[in-house]
DNA sequence: AACTAATCCCAGTAATTTAGTAGGAATTGT
DNA sequence: ACAATTCCTACTAAATTACTGGGATTAGTT
């Protein structure tokens, strides 16, 4: 049960947005790369996740780059985590319905557990994280 | 960040024992592939991890079978889990250490929603699962 | 208009992990 | 002796994750 690379990475570029957000700087996906050590192409991927849950939008062209939408305030980590980690949800039979050898005693735990995860994780925002205060 | 089929098949075979505890009645592999649909050979290995955590004993030779070593009101669900998810914790780094890419700010997120998870799930016991009282 | 710096889009591949299979040795009751 | 069982270890197949690559599109600059 482990985070997938993207979940880490798509925070990292959220905390290193977070900080921009004040001086309402873009951040171009190679600076993000050279700030966090992955590569562009990858952080391209994981950065179009956050747009589309519109957690950053951007900008084209020559100055172009990223911003988060909304303040290192108003956005929890568990929004993030969602967003890049197409995995979230701990076993698959909650969503997709219970088909074979799982021991539906066992559903209403997972959904909890799921429950207590998201409950958890929306309860620290982004500014939380980048001022180091979890 | 998925459960996995050790995770679900573990806690599976440990409900199906806690039924069995009151009558103090061991069960096969064979019977416990059975009840949840999983192939023996598959269950055997899931099994062994959960003697050598100590959560279940076994008989060997004829009539021989899987126990509970305590009443299900004593074993939560974490434990079982712990014992068969050889992958409970949500990154590596924290227990291997931080080599690489890992935005040093967000180990603290990562070591709080592991305690958090794992609070919330010795919450459980066996007994209030395979009571469905969770 | 040409050039450059950037996002955007999609397809492929390599690496790792998970899930499951297989064979047989050791133990114990009948 | 035999049958039913746990125990041990190695291998393989399937799935997922992590990443690479090519190129189209957009917008500012000269």
């Amino acid at each position: 049960m482990k985070m997938s690379s993207k979940a880490r990475y798509g925070l990292y570029v959220a905390v290193e947005l977070a900080k921009k957000f004040e001086r309402a700087e873009v951040a171009t996906v190679s600076a993000l790369a050279q700030a966090t050590g992955v590569t562009e192409k990858y952080l391209e991927q994981i950065v179009a996740l956050m747009k589309k849950a519109d957690i950053v939008s951007s900008l084209r062209g020559a100055n172009g780059g990223y911003m988060l939408t909304d303040s290192p305030n108003n956005i929890t980590v568990g929004r993030v985590l969602r967003a890049v980690e197409d995995n979230l949800e701990i076993v698959d039979c909650i969503r997709k319905g219970c088909k074979n050898k799982c021991n539906c005693v066992s559903r209403n735990l997972w959904a909890k557990l799921y429950e207590n995860i998201n409950s958890y994780l929306d309860t620290i925002s982004l500014k939380h994280l980048a001022d180091d205060n979890i």
